[in-house]
DNA sequence: TCTTATACATAATTATCTTATGTATTCGTG
DNA sequence: CACGAATACATAAGATAATTATGTATAAGA
């Protein structure tokens, strides 16, 4: 597990880019996709992934679809087109991120 | 300009590299190495540089020698022990997190 | 002389995250 | 079939670390 540290300011980042590969998710399974991709790694607490879902969503980054399963509600998360936009120019900022700290830390990163 | 939220978690890590790198450095110092190294994209305020350096004094990971230029006083921070070895650890657990991130967002970085 | 750079420092505010808590359904297993 | 674990949503309190603003003072350059 990633000392946490590290993983502030990159959530947004993560949640746009997984909705971006993985077309309409719910916020339960990004948890489990993110934890998947990052080999158990990465651990997103609910705490911090709704209010960042529900502010996507009120900046309308993201819309929702309302589904019922069974007795038990899932709510999905799709990209608009800005937030597409969004998606894209967050995974470019991060990596031009990494290449500075690259410089600045003198390490090679592969 | 990088944005500062993915800078977040990361100013301990470069503040303890660099000095591992260069020796004694006082804050100034750091601030115009940091921005030199990373070609003007990470500019450390003071307000965030300071504290850090002084709460890594208060840990023990840097020692202090306060030095007269003129009537100008120059703080010089140099890693103990214990600093250098988490210099090395605070490295490798950043270079860990981007391979970990480059998995997460599926890009490649270089 | 006056602006910019050097050099330290702290305080108030903001943002984001963790931890804790809450509710409820569904699945798996002894 | 009971019960714990997993699924699935959500919010609130507290912690942490940064930004922004402010303060003091010297030195250099135009």
């Amino acid at each position: 597990m990633h000392s946490s540290e590290l993983l502030k300011g990159t959530l947004q980042t993560i949640v746009l880019k997984v909705l971006k590969d993985h077309g309409r998710m719910y916020g339960y399974e990004i948890t489990q996709r993110v934890k998947e991709l990052s080999d158990g790694r990465i651990l997103l607490t609910e705490g911090a992934l709704y209010p960042s879902l529900h502010k996507l969503e009120a900046e309308g980054l993201v819309k929702t679809e309302i589904v019922n399963i069974g007795k038990r509600i899932r709510k999905y998360y799709l990209l608009t087109s800005p937030g597409k936009i969004l998606a894209k120019d967050r995974v470019t900022e991060f990596v031009d991120f990494i290449s500075t700290m690259r410089s600045v830390l003198q390490v090679k990163m592969n």
